[in-house]
DNA sequence: GCGTCGATGTATCGAGCCGATACATCCCGA
DNA sequence: TCGGGATGTATCGGCTCGATACATCGACGC
């Protein structure tokens, strides 16, 4: 139990490896730079996650190239087995109800480059989902409340539910995009112009 | 040490008790009412830190009207003590950097009203600062970032920065408005037609 | 040469918090 | 009368975080 959700961190580094080996420091570096927006990344979960990542296998040290270890400082860069590429594999496509959870939804959206149409939906869709419930909840548990709310208060509802729609609204865009670029794939009516990546 | 960050569920407990007595079941109700849209209490968090208050001599159990007890279920209903009330007071006009954080912002604001508008302002303040940090930095990070990125990532970044952006307006807002509110209320020349409130 | 300051780098600890879960009771409709 | 859903209290394992310790490197002034 309690494997769903924890394992986010497994897959950001996983991820991150995926493009190029890495030691922790920068390895923390790139993952703030990518989802600092949204998270924060601290060596108190990074170095315990590559030792267990190193125990599992996943990962493996990379000896420098002999002739470069002079001038180095000790460092110990990481880089993915092949396992580990699979794990990444399993961990993308499989994606269950905790992808669309807060921590989680970012570092998947993050790696979409390496997942199918159908992965991607999948997510998105339960993403947007899981937002509408946290709206309606909310909102009745907010409408049952008899008691006046000060200015505050009623102040930070509406910002709060402004920011969920918003997000909804982004979602449902990507979704849109999404589709279009699938049916799209399935019938390539040669229309040009598009495809510019 | 970690004093700081973890003591957000405290002060929810203690300003939602403020207004009425609760019980724990009922407690989790209001808090993800009213902060929901940021958060959610789970009782693995609440029924510890209820415990913990009691001990702490900062809330009590409040023993229903003998003629109620007929019916009702076991439930234990909690109330605000002496100290209590103090000790939330405490907690919010002393509210330091973590006050700025994700999780403890929402907190601090929903409860404003128990404020000044001095420690108002400090807490708007410092939570936009800590903002612009953020944004500073992933900037920066992701300008030094010569690889390219996929559309997914880019669209990531773009959605993320759009956000905090966000955010940071609606800050200035609210710092402008209470700026406003409290240069009137030192010098108030019967302008009138205000405080509708 | 020498001190020192900030960036780089690995690592751990205490403590908070969460999701899942177990139990038990009450109420209502089929 | 039987079962399901809301009400209610409580705990466990495990993940994660901020703070911190410790060490080395490069660049700067002097």
């Amino acid at each position: 139990m309690a494997s769903g959700q924890g394992r986010v961190l497994e897959l950001a580094v996983l991820g991150s490896l995926h493009e190029t080996p890495l030691h922790g420091y920068e390895l923390r570096k790139r993952l703030n730079a990518l989802l600092g927006m949204f998270r924060a990344f601290s060596y108190g979960s990074l170095y315990p996650c590559l030792r267990s990542l190193l125990a599992q296998g996943l990962i493996a040290e990379e000896q420098p190239a002999p002739s470069a270890i002079v001038g180095g400082r000790s460092k110990i860069v990481y880089k993915l087995t092949a396992e580990g590429k699979e794990r990444l594999q399993d961990l993308l496509t499989q994606a269950g109800p905790a992808a669309w959870e807060d921590e989680s939804f970012g570092v998947h959206f993050a790696f979409f480059r390496h997942t199918e149409a159908e992965v991607r939906l999948r997510i998105l869709e339960g993403r947007r989902s899981r937002l509408e419930e946290r709206l309606d909840s909310v909102r009745t548990a907010l409408a049952r409340t008899r008691e006046r709310l000060d200015s505050y208060t009623l102040e930070l509802q509406r910002h709060g539910l402004e920011s969920v729609e918003r997000e909804v609204r982004w979602l449902n865009e990507l979704i849109a995009t999404e589709r279009r670029a699938s049916s799209q794939e399935e019938r390539p009516e040669r229309d040009t112009t598009s495809t510019d990546e």
